[in-house]
DNA sequence: ACCTCCACTGGGCAGACTGCCCAGAAAATC
DNA sequence: GATTTTCTGGGCAGTCTGCCCAGTGGAGGT
């Protein structure tokens, strides 16, 4: 086996060090990279292709500021289902453009959704399209307020930098 | 004014055209993306630009697979804090780790917190750190099963191509 | 009707980067 | 010790970037 490949995916010290790079300077080019983290261009290359391939980066997707593109409300909504509609509720959901994100979960709720609207009454009917989907029960929304931790995966990234390897 | 500016900060129909663009292949140079938009090279780079300044495009950071990088595992959970210690409770939360995104909402829960995990027994782990922060009062933690509908905008730029721009 | 401002176009130029390839050194595995 | 994989350092052609400029066309103002 070759040092670096393990089969959970784990990150290597340079994979890591990449990653973080790229994740504060994402335009960064390869030379660039190489130049900083003090290795061979072709190494960068190399990690780029494996980390890819391994699929743990997808890409380099634009962020968007939704709040800055119009959509400053955030809400989130807790869904539970009738029996055996999981599925025919995520689709109709998935249809929703200011959907932006659902997940199955445990618990006594069934899916948890996350949307975003312009203004307060485009809410309300973004909310109503959500909760009447056919197949929801029950539902309890919130409305997003601030968001004190945003997105982000920084911290795994450096912790990765300590262990040296897989296990 | 000009044309394409608005102070809402809402996309002209070239802006959501670009972003989608960049959105499907991210790793476009400004040149393709003049090529496949049908406009001078200078266009792309001003729009991009602006976008940059207005905050509307807050970069392309690399996103990784959480899963394929060793957290497959994730965690959504809804607490309730004492009366005044959000602040503070915001914090300690922000000093975990695998606390991946912290939302401030209405309703009957005060926080919604996403965390990932490497395994049952990690997620353990976590969730009691999240839960024993001082000013938690109650909490409530639902396991991500699956993920029907993940992170997306391209709903609402696709949307952006029919409205001219601003109002 | 005229003028000004602004965005877009199309083109050019030097410098830098990318993708690709290769042979040898180093390191980890067997 | 032998083998396999990774990393290095270098080279080459093609392409892109950042920057600059003159000209055009439309929108708004006087």
């Amino acid at each position: 086996m070759a040092p670096t490949g393990g089969e959970g995916g784990v990150l290597d010290e340079l994979d890591a060090r990449l990653l973080l790079l790229l994740t504060d300077e994402p335009r960064l080019g390869v030379l660039e990279c190489s130049r900083r983290l003090g290795v061979a261009r072709g190494t960068v290359q190399a990690r780029l292709d494996r980390l890819v391939r391994r699929g743990a980066l997808r890409g380099f997707p634009p962020q968007l500021d939704l709040a800055a593109v119009g959509y400053g409300l955030t809400a989130f909504a807790i869904l539970e289902i009738a029996q055996g509609r999981r599925q025919q509720v995520a689709e109709r959901l998935a249809a929703i453009d200011e959907v932006c994100e659902v997940h199955a979960t445990t618990g006594q709720g069934d899916l948890l959704v996350r949307m975003v609207a312009r203004s307060n009454a485009d809410l309300q009917r973004v909310i109503d399209e959500v909760v009447d989907v056919e197949g929801v029960t029950r539902t309890s929304t919130s409305i997003a307020l601030s968001t004190p931790v945003p997105p982000r995966v920084r911290p795994l990234l450096e912790r990765s930098l300590g262990e040296p390897a897989e296990r």
